[in-house]
DNA sequence: AAGACTCGTGGGAGCGCGCCCATCTGTCAA
DNA sequence: TTGACAGATGGGCGCGCTCCCACGAGTCTT
């Protein structure tokens, strides 16, 4: 069984007794084949155990039924894990589907950004998905310019041009605070996400939207940046309590951040939700199991990935346009407010 | 800029004024190549920016330069997957190393696993990680039948002869279980892991080792079987707390499961550490957050993908023979026991 | 009955690359 | 000067596949 090569595509015409191409045509299931061929063809197949080899093919069709998930690796760190294995669950289904391979890139630093853009190159890959993208990102566009259809989540920025799928981030911010102005909250603080990229700006927009449209003024000492790091929303929970001791409310722009914060509020002997309610962003495993459960926005980020995929697919599959779509978000509400 | 297409190695050759062959030498780091001519090929190389295509070069050498990690979807659900992220972390870490790309698969049921064998005959991976393989799977063999090198994330049984990565989960089960003696506790529960699993029954072997040791009887009626995960944990949790009312401490065989198990005590009332100690396995994010913090063994996860993929790396580059290795787990005490 | 189709079929070419082997150049010893 | 040899180089070939196009056999039309 074992030492004798692999069948190829002639071995099986030969057992067959047809041509290479009439086997092509079976396996890519072209109709202008007699059914009598064709049944020759699929019992010599059966019968050598024949598999195409995919390399050979993607030499000649130049394509590789195979798409990149690029993954910044600093900010998978920590507990946004959560994040991206539901990404990734999304993305894997819809790919699973259309028989496409998912090579996944973590890049650590620079250098393998740079690496990424080569290796890519080699059209190993027929599109990119893309993690994460800070405004100023030239990624994107490089990958653009050298015709590998990309799929971003989220934006660069309000105008961005290329395809993405992002979470209705203002919405969703915007429903938070208010959640918490109808609770009766005046003084609602905010630990935004890096301001450098589109989602922590437009949760911050929907924080001053809510105060706006209740015709609460916005104060701007209740604004701190975080980095989507639980040591991050600690740390901003801190500085805002220094800054606004008379702050009744805390909206965080991810659960890993509003944990922070609530270690920093446990620390500093303010009851939660009594004293400050706390809210998060994104509804990820943490929320249900922070003390107390923690009321949040719900990002639906398996749909995000699978959304993700099936655009991609339809780009490098049928040559659709771009498309840029935006998700609902939902307001989770638990005990923390 | 674009419009023309990608150049090839011959475009390379004609503009560097040598043949295909001296442009293919110095792209591999061939030493038969006079410093002139290599001087000249490079520049060639970088005027053009020329990328070798993989694919071609995959279709002569008949390597491909990825492999695939396969992790079942049905586990990787709910918050095991800090596990998930940690392995993929460590793997990914390796493989950029030695500019090996790595595939994604999750497998989602049956049918799905083997589609799996196909995709991976055709000869898109030169080798494969296996993650949380049952006793009775079996995938590895036949992947290994195929010729294609497999490492496993642990093992199918005690005598496995397949390459694999195991945690010393008996010796890790067994510190939790000395710790709890040590802490006066006589009447240990557990919750395992499914026994069609290495892992589950090497924890319970490692629980039953510990009472053996110490001189205390392991009471059957304290073991209960989980699935590793947290609803898993809270019904075995159940199901002890009627048959055994008397159980002063529980060592769960991971950490959600452990997690599980503390909701259900309290919602029975039962305080920890105070009337049941809990102790978990794994120590992921989880364990630092949960009310009480949660005593856990540590699992060196990213290390075990680490070393998984330097093996797989290893028998693939270099054609080195099968190893298995036990990494070591460590107890870290925390305030649930 | 002969042209005009349609359908089924298979061989040749070529995708971009690495490797084998023949060729060429220069150097050194006899 | 000649032969031997090492170093440098490039063309042919083939990896396994898809696609183009030519060809034969049957069917339909006028």
């Amino acid at each position: 069984m074992t030492g004798n090569r692999r069948p190829t595509i002639k071995t099986v015409a030969a057992r067959a007794g047809v041509g290479r191409t009439t086997v092509s045509r079976v396996v890519n299931g072209s109709d202008l084949v007699s059914a009598d061929a064709r049944a020759r063809v699929l019992a010599a197949i059966k019968e050598l155990n024949y598999v195409p080899n995919s390399v050979a093919r993607g030499l000649v069709t130049n394509r590789t039924d195979a798409v990149a998930l690029v993954i910044p690796e600093s900010e998978s760190r920590l507990g946004s894990e959560p994040f991206f294995a539901a990404l990734i669950r999304g993305v894997s289904g819809v790919l699973a589907e259309s028989r496409t391979q998912l090579q996944l890139m973590l890049v650590r630093d620079q250098a393998e950004r740079d690496q990424l853009t080569e290796s890519v190159a080699t059209r190993r890959v027929d599109g990119v998905l893309l993690v994460s993208v800070h405004s100023e990102d030239r990624l994107p566009g490089m990958l653009e310019e050298m015709g590998l259809p990309t799929v971003l989540a989220g934006r660069r920025d309000a105008g961005e041009r290329l395809s993405y799928v992002n979470s209705d981030n203002v919405g969703g911010a915007a429903a938070a605070v208010r959640h918490l102005l109808e609770g009766g909250r005046r003084r609602i603080a905010t630990v935004s996400g890096p301001l450098d990229m589109d989602v922590g700006r437009s949760r911050l927009a929907g924080w001053r939207s809510a105060h706006e449209e209740a015709e609460v003024p916005a104060d701007e000492l209740l604004v701190e940046t975080g980095d989507f790091t639980e040591e991050g929303g600690r740390r901003a929970m801190r500085l805002l309590l220094e800054r606004a001791p008379d702050l009744d409310a805390v909206f965080a722009a991810s659960d890993l951040m509003a944990v922070g914060a609530l270690a920093e509020l446990r620390r500093r002997g303010r009851r939660v939700p009594g004293d400050v309610a706390v809210v998060g962003f994104e509804d990820s495993v943490l929320a249900r199991h922070t003390d107390p459960p923690l009321t949040t926005v719900r990002q639906p980020v398996e749909e995000l990935g699978r959304t993700m995929a099936r655009i991609l697919t339809d780009i490098t599959r049928h040559g659709a346009p771009r498309q840029q779509v935006t998700l609902p978000t939902e307001l989770v509400v638990r005990e923390s407010s």
